[in-house]
RNA sequence: GCCCCUGUGGCGGAAUUGGUAGACGCGGCAGACUCAAAAUCUGUUGCCCGCAAGGGCGUGUUGGUUCGAGUCCGACCAGGGGCACCA
C-alpha cells in the first residue's frame, strides 16, 4: 500500500542499501535492436488495403562519419515515420547513399585509397553508426548510386531523355583548370584561380551535355503555387531562380562597315514601353557581333580579352566598372526611322541571358544612366511621375522607374506604363520589327563533368557517324578499375584501352565519352528506386512506384532548396515526357531542418580546440584542459570540421545512448531552425530518460494487470491524471504531425510531472495510473524507441511498441467542465475566476463584478461597457 | 542593390481566430537527504517599489487601430538567409 506516498519515493526493502534504480541503456539499446532487426519490424511491403505513407530524408554523401546534422535529420524523420505506423498507415522509411562525387577522388589522390574501396568502407562504418541510432529503417531496400545495378537504369534514361529531345550537346563556356586538366564548377574558382592548384582559370569553349530543364520552366514556376506544403521560403526561392519576365524582343536593322544589307540585331527587353527613350545599344562582348567586329578592330579585340579576363565572383562584379566600347556600327531606330543609335560592347551585357544584347534607355534604368552619363549620351525622359509637369521634367542623377504617364513617345504618349507594353508590343508585331516573349533566368542543365567517380555517359564518338548513344544491349557503361590519380586530368580520358570501341552505327573506330554526370543527377531519382530497388528490367516496378510514389514527407537541408529539389522536380516531368512515369511532383511534402550549432573556443595563440579539450574553470572562465591557458569563447555557429566546435555522435551515443541523442535533438528548438548543442542539455535529456525509468520501476508494483475493467467511479485527482493523459495523447499527435517536435516534448514533460505528483489511494487510482502510463509510453515510443520498448514490456504491454498503435484521445476527456476567467477592468487584468464551462455572459459579467478585486479596481465608477468572451475573458470598462 | 525571414526572462523557447505573456526545459537561489560530495527530492525564480497587503513596468524602437495588441497596420533599428551586371 502506497496511500499517501509519492509513487516514486517508494521505501526501500528492509536491509538493502538505497541503490538507485539505474536504466542501462547500453544493454538495453543494443537488445531491442537486435529485435526490431530479427523480426523485421521495418520491413515494408506494397499492401493496397492500407494507406500507404513515404518518410525520406536526404541520402547522405558517404564522406566517412555521421555529423551532428545527420543525427538531427533521421531523428525528426524516424519520429514521423514511427508514429505513421501507429497511426495504422504503411510506411516506407528507406535509407541509401548517394555515393558518386569529388572527395572520393581526393582521397584517391591524397591517400592512395581506390574511390571504390573508400566509398565502400565509408558506407559501412556510417551504415553502423546509423544502425547505433535506432532508425525505423528498412534495410532491405538500401542503395549505393555507384552501384552499377542502379546507375545502369540512369544512363538508359538519359538514353530516353536524348532520343525525345531533351537531352543534347551545346557548345558552352567553362572554367577550365589548365594544371589539372579539368573544369571547375564557379564555386570552385576563387579570385580567377582555381581552389586546388592556384593556377589562373581559363575560359574555353566546350562540348557539354545538356538537360533541357528551361522545357518545363513554366511548368516548374506554375505548380510551386499549389505545394502547399513546401515551405513558402523555398518555393520562394524557386520561382527566383526559375525568374520568369515577360518582355519583348525587338529587331533593329544594323549599318555601318561590314553590316549586310538587312541584318538585324535582336534584343530583349523588360520595358518596350521605353523605346522611344532608347539612346544606345549594348551587346555581351561574347555576342557574335562582337566577335566578328573585332576581327578588323584590334582595340575591340583588346577590350573583349580584358572582359573575359575579369572573373565572374559575385565580389569582383560588384567592383567592376561598367564599360563599353563604342564599335563603328550603329542601327536604325525601331520606332524612330529617322535616328540611328550607336552599338556599344559593354562588360555588364550576358551572352547567356535574354539575346545577350540590350537597348539603353538611361532615363528609366539606373544602369543604363549611369552609363550613359559616362559616354555622353542623350538622356530622355518617356515616363513623366505623377505630379510633374512634362514641359520641365528632366532626369538628374536617378533614372524614374516608377509608373507614370508616357511621354515624348508618339503614339504612346498619355498612357500607363502597362497600356503601353501592350500598346508598343501590338505595334511592333504588327510592322514585324518584334514581339512579345516570357524570359527565363533559369538555364538549361549543364551534366558533363570531367571526373572519374561518376555516372558514364552513354555516348560514343564516332568520327564518321557523330555522336552515337551506347545500344541498350551494351549497357551500363561500367567504370574501368585499373585506374590511376598520379596524374592530373580525367583517368578515364588517359586510360590506355578503356575509351576505345567500336562504333555502333558504322562498326570502325571510335570512342566513348569519357565525361561523367553531375551527381545531382543521380540524387534526382534516387527515391523512384527506393520503391522497387531491386528491379532488374526498369528503373523501377510500376505498380509498386503507383503505390509508393509521391514521397509524402522528404526532410532535409535548406541547402538543396533549389538545385536538388529543382533537378529532381525536372527528372520526374522527363520521367513523364518519356512514359516512364505518370506523375508530376515527387515530394508531397517537404520540410527543412536547422543546422546544428556549437560553441567555438579559440587557445591563446589562436588555434582552434574541441569542445573536449575545454573546461570550465573555478572562476567560471573557460580553460585548456590540459594547461588551464585561458580559452576565448566565440559565437554558436555551424559545426564544422574547420572550427573544431564538432562533437561526434559515436561518443553521445556511447556515453549517453542514442535516445538521449534523439530526445536532445527534439527538446527546446523548433525543428526548422538552428540548434545549438550544449552539455547541459544533453545532461538534462540523459536525466529524464533516467528519470523515467526509475518512474516506471516504482510505479508498477501493484498496478491492475493490462485489460483490467474500468471501475465505475474515479476521485476528482484521478480525474485529472485522466484528463492530463488523454490531452498529451491528442496533442503529442498533432505536435509530430505539424513538426512541433519540442512542443511534443514540453507536453510530455508535463505529463510526466502529472504522473509523479499523483499520489495513490485507490484501486480506481491505480488503475487510473496504469491507463496513464499506458498512454505516456506510447506516446515517447517515436521519440525515444529503445528506452520506449523497454518500459513497454514491463507494463506487460501486448508485442512490440513499434508495432503498437496510437493510443486514442476519449474526447470527453479533451474538455474541462470548468474554466478560468480572465477578469479585466479597462484592459488590465485584475484577478481571475472559475465558471461552469459556457456559462452565459449575464453569469460571467455578475461573477466578475461581484469580485472584490474588480470592485477595488473599479474605484466606484460605473460600468461604460462590459466585455463578455466566453470561457475566455470580462473586461470591465469604466 | 533586390527579395525573404527573425527580434519575447540569465539562456533555449511556449502563447488556435487579437483575449490571463513567459508553458516546458536549462541555469540560479533556498532547503531536505549525506560525515561530505555527487545523484535525487521539495520550494522558489521577468524587472522595479514595498515588511506586507498591494502597486507599477514589461514581447527590438516608435506611432496607430481596438474594450483589449507578442499577435493587425505605418515608419525605423538590429541580426540572419537567398539572389545578384538578368536588361
Amino acid at each position: 500500500m502506497l496511500t499517501g506516498a509519492s509513487i516514486v519515493s517508494q521505501p526501500t526493502p528492509a536491509g538493502s542499501r538505497a541503490e538507485p534504480v539505474r536504466y542501462n541503456f547500453r544493454e538495453t539499446e543494443a537488445k531491442w535492436r537486435a529485435v526490431w532487426e530479427e523480426r523485421g519490424t521495418f520491413r515494408a511491403t506494397a499492401d493496397r488495403s492500407k494507406p500507404k505513407y513515404y518518410v525520406l530524408e536526404m541520402f547522405p554523401y558517404p564522406s566517412g562519419r555521421i555529423h551532428m546534422g545527420h543525427v538531427r535529420n533521421y531523428t525528426q524523420g524516424d519520429v514521423v515515420a514511427r508514429y505513421r505506423r501507429a497511426k495504422g498507415f504503411n510506411v516506407l522509411h528507406p535509407m541509401g547513399w548517394d555515393a558518386f562525387g569529388l572527395p572520393a577522388e581526393n582521397a584517391a589522390m591524397e591517400k592512395k585509397v581506390h574511390p571504390r574501396k573508400w566509398t565502400y568502407e565509408n558506407i559501412a562504418t556510417m551504415k553502423a553508426q546509423l544502425k547505433s541510432m535506432g532508425l525505423s529503417l528498412d534495410w532491405s531496400r538500401e542503395l549505393a548510386t555507384c552501384d552499377p545495378s542502379y546507375y545502369r537504369h540512369q544512363q538508359k534514361m538519359f538514353l530516353d531523355f536524348w532520343k525525345a529531345g531533351l537531352a543534347y550537346r551545346k557548345e558552352a563556356w567553362v572554367n577550365w583548370d589548365p594544371v589539372d586538366n579539368t573544369v571547375l564548377a564557379n564555386e570552385q574558382v576563387i579570385d580567377g584561380k582555381g581552389w586546388r592548384t592556384g593556377a589562373t582559370v581559363e575560359r574555353r569553349k566546350l562540348a557539354q551535355w545538356n538537360l533541357k530543364i528551361t522545357q518545363f520552366a513554366d511548368e516548374l514556376l506554375e505548380r510551386l503555387d499549389t505545394m502547399d506544403r513546401w515551405p513558402e521560403k523555398v518555393r520562394l526561392m524557386q520561382a527566383n531562380w526559375i525568374g520568369k519576365s515577360e518582355g519583348a524582343r525587338v529587331f533593329f536593322e544594323l549599318t555601318g562597315p561590314g553590316i549586310a544589307g538587312g541584318e538585324k540585331l535582336e534584343i530583349f527587353t523588360t520595358r518596350p514601353d521605353t523605346l522611344f527613350g532608347a539612346s544606345f545599344m549594348a551587346i555581351s562582348p561574347d555576342h557574335p557581333l562582337a566577335v566578328r567586329l573585332a576581327a578588323s578592330d584590334p582595340a575591340l579585340a583588346d577590350f573583349i580579352a580584358e572582359c573575359r579576363r575579369t572573373g565572374t565572383s559575385a565580389a569582383e562584379i560588384e567592383t567592376a566598372e561598367k564599360k563599353g566600347y563604342r564599335t563603328a556600327v550603329s542601327v536604325k531606330h525601331a520606332v524612330k526611322p529617322d535616328e540611328t543609335l550607336p552599338v556599344y560592347v559593354a562588360n555588364f551585357v550576358l551572352m547567356e541571358y535574354g539575346t545577350g544584347a540590350i537597348f539603353g534607355c538611361p532615363g528609366h534604368d539606373q544602369r543604363d544612366l549611369d552609363f550613359a552619363r559616362k559616354y555622353g549620351l542623350k538622356v530622355i525622359p518617356v515616363v513623366l511621375p505623377p505630379g510633374e509637369q512634362a514641359a520641365v521634367f528632366v532626369i538628374r542623377d536617378v533614372a524614374y522607374v516608377e509608373d507614370g504617364t508616357i511621354i515624348n513617345s508618339g503614339f504612346l504618349n498619355g498612357l500607363s506604363v502597362a497600356d503601353a507594353k501592350r500598346a508598343i508590343i501590338r505595334h511592333l508585331e504588327e510592322k514585324g520589327l518584334g514581339k512579345g516573349t516570357v524570359q527565363y533566368k533559369l538555364r538549361d542543365w549543364l551534366v558533363s563533368r570531367q571526373r572519374y567517380w561518376g555516372c558514364p555517359i552513354p555516348a560514343i564518338h564516332c568520327p564518321a557517324c557523330g555522336v552515337v548513344p551506347v545500344p541498350e544491349k551494351d549497357l551500363p557503361v561500367t567504370l574501368p578499375d585499373d585506374v590511376e590519380f598520379d596524374a592530373p586530368g580525367n583517368p578515364l580520358d588517359r586510360h590506355p584501352t578503356w575509351k576505345h570501341v567500336n562504333c555502333p552505327k558504322c562498326g570502325g573506330p571510335a570512342q566513348r565519352e569519357t565525361d561523367t554526370f553531375d551527381t545531382f543527377i543521380d540524387s534526382s531519382w534516387y527515391f523512384d528506386r527506393f520503391t522497387s530497388p531491386h528491379c532488374e528490367t526498369a528503373p523501377f516496378d510500376r505498380e509498386e512506384h503507383e503505390y509508393w510514389m509521391p514521397v509524402d514527407q522528404y526532410i532535409g537541408g535548406v541547402e538543396h532548396a533549389i538545385l536538388h529539389l529543382l533537378y529532381s522536380r525536372f527528372w520526374t516531368r522527363a520521367m513523364r515526357t518519356v512514359q516512364l512515369a505518370g506523375r508530376d511532383e515527387p515530394f508531397d511534402g517537404l520540410f527543412t531542418q536547422g543546422m546544428v550549432c556549437h560553441e567555438t573556443y579559440r587557445a591563446p595563440d589562436g588555434n582552434w580546440l574541441f569542445p573536449e579539450e575545454v573546461k570550465r574553470s573555478e572562476g567560471g572562465g573557460v580553460v585548456r584542459a590540459s594547461d588551464g591557458a585561458p580559452v576565448s569563447v566565440g559565437r554558436s555557429e555551424k559545426m564544422s570540421k574547420s572550427k573544431k566546435n564538432v562533437v561526434d555522435p559515436d561518443q553521445i551515443i556511447r556515453d549517453y545512448g542514442a535516445d538521449t541523442a534523439r530526445w536532445f535533438m527534439l527538446s527546446d528548438s523548433p525543428p526548422e531552425r538552428d540548434l545549438e548543442w550544449t552539455e547541459a542539455g544533453v545532461s538534462g535529456a540523459w536525466r529524464f530518460q533516467q528519470r523515467l525509468y526509475r518512474l516506471l520501476s516504482a510505479a508498477i508494483a501493484g498496478l491492475p494487470p493490462a485489460g483490467s475493467a474500468k471501475p465505475a467511479q474515479f476521485t476528482d485527482a484521478a480525474m485529472a491524471l485522466r484528463r492530463a493523459a488523454h490531452r498529451a495523447a491528442a496533442g503529442v499527435g498533432e505536435d509530430i504531425q505539424r513538426f512541433h517536435f519540442n512542443k511534443g516534448v514540453a507536453r510530455l514533460y508535463e505529463l510526466a510531472n502529472a504522473i509523479e505528483a499523483f499520489r495513490l489511494a485507490s484501486d480506481a487510482d491505480r488503475w487510473a495510473l496504469r491507463e496513464t502510463l499506458d498512454i505516456f509510453v506510447r506516446l515517447i515510443g517515436p521519440m525515444t524507441p529503445h528506452l520506449g520498448e523497454e518500459l513497454w514490456q514491463m507494463l506487460g504491454g501486448q508485442g512490440l511498441l513499434a508495432d503498437a498503435p496510437w493510443p486514442a484521445a476519449d474526447p470527453a476527456l479533451l474538455v474541462d467542465d470548468e474554466v478560468t476567467v480572465a477578469v479585466q477592468v479597462n484592459g488590465k487584468l485584475r484577478a481571475t475566476l472559475r465558471l461552469p464551462k459556457d456559462a452565459g455572459k449575464q453569469a460571467a459579467e455578475a461573477a466578475a463584478l461581484a469580485m472584490p478585486e474588480t470592485q477595488r479596481a473599479m474605484a466606484g465608477k460605473p460600468p461604460k461597457k462590459i466585455v463578455v468572451v466566453p470561457n475566455r475573458i470580462v473586461n470591465v470598462v469604466v
